[in-house]
DNA sequence: AGAGTAATTGTACAATAGACAAAAACTCTT
DNA sequence: AAGAGTTTTTGTCTATTGTACAATTACTCT
């Protein structure tokens, strides 16, 4: 394995592009192959939520470049795969799951932003349980592991940034849409649902406001079932 | 110049990948180059604003692939050009305009929505007041025009997918950032900023209770000045 | 059986949204 | 110069939603 990416890196330097700014109008003086040198990947942000903790799926690089940093999921998009399908394969390649909501968020282009060369990469996001799933090390990483959202270490390429605009939207798009369809179970309280806003919002809510909003929605629909607990009743 | 575009299409037959599909553990037989033979692009949804009309520029494509459809205006990114930055490039490549503020809003990444290779795009919006600017048609364009958002005609690519999307982002961005600020001049009255809003959210508003939330806001300040139209006051 | 705990229900008040009408300012007409 | 016409501006009233907080209920454990 770390003999291909030892050729992969000398490939890249015969890669590079020249730095010289391309003025404007000379794009007709640029062949028209040089526009197609270049490559796009997927980054998905994976959160994980269990028990009023959210993490995010990270995995340690085994290769250069940035061997042995901490980096998010992600893949180069096979020449005939189509960009969405290829967020979905990178989600299953790490979590063996599918069927699961991923939005796209983000494009991140900065020019030097891969030392390998010209590469774009499109950020998506996935909201899950952390306990469903058993991410394993796929071929090029040394291990996957889950890191609090609240302690982050250096990360690889600009994957800080992108996991910060994730988070972000996570925030805008969690109340909007069912992104946290994967996250329960069939049947759950109110107050686990409720601890999931609560988690990702990182604000608190009064528990008699959350359950009139909640019954305002459609498409929950309340069982006449009880736990066996400490002291209750649910929904 | 239809000299350089038809070498182009040649190329892009040596371009083309093989469609057989490649299974998701063969990624290491595919030599990595062959990841690097993709291209992106921008395109840029201009909406114009006049007098309560909201049109889109289009422009006419002068050269094969899709020769004489319209299509929005669009580039492939600089090899050393920042994604941001190109968009902004194109924008003032068409419309001399700049400084003027965008915002990315999606991807589209199938694989077959360009003939000559693998490339996607990256869809990025404006809005700006129709009478404000001169689109001037570019080096491989027939002609620029501003066409009203509801008689589009058939668009090249997937042009009429990301012109959707963007209508439905500029909904969604118009009532939650700034957007407008290019479209209005430095002064304007309540009623012509209601207009905005009424014509690119479709519905109408109460100008009393309009006004209401407009006041909510900070980065408004009344003047004290009157128009000399036919009967009225402004603020 | 009673204490403890957390879900559930309910009430009261504030803030916002929406509909609508009265008042004010300006121009044009007679 | 007064009045008609028009549109902004201001104000009011009500319905809906948001927020805080307290009372009730159901369950388990001691």
């Amino acid at each position: 394995m770390s003999f291909i990416f030892a050729e992969i890196c000398e490939m890249a330097i015969s890669r590079k592009i020249s730095k010289t700014r391309i003025e404007q109008d000379d794009i007709y003086s640029i062949p028209i192959d040089e526009f197609f040198k270049s490559a796009f990947s997927v980054d998905c942000v994976i959160f994980g939520y269990h028990e009023r903790e959210l993490k995010v799926l990270l995995i340690q690089r085994g290769t250069d470049p940035y061997q042995d940093y901490w980096a998010l999921p992600g893949d180069l998009v096979y020449p005939y795969e189509d960009l969405d399908d290829s967020a979905q394969r990178v989600l299953n390649d790490l979590t063996s799951l599918s069927d699961v909501s991923m939005r796209q968020v983000h494009t991140f282009g900065k020019v030097n932003r891969h030392p390998l060369g010209r590469v774009i990469t499109v950020g998506y996001i996935a909201l899950v349980e952390l306990m469903d799933i058993n991410p394993l090390p796929s071929k090029w990483a040394k291990q996957t592991k889950w890191h609090s959202i609240k302690r982050i270490p250096k990360l690889a390429f600009d994957h800080k940034e992108i996991l910060n605009e994730s988070f972000r939207a996570l925030k805008d798009i969690i109340v909007a849409e069912p992104l946290w369809s994967k996250v329960l179970p069939e049947k759950f309280t109110l107050t686990e649902f409720q601890a999931i806003f609560e988690t990702i919002l990182q604000r608190e809510f009064d528990k008699g406001n959350f359950r009139k909003k909640i019954n305002g929605l459609k498409f929950l629909k309340r069982l006449d079932e009880s736990q066996q607990n400490v002291r209750h009743r649910p929904s």
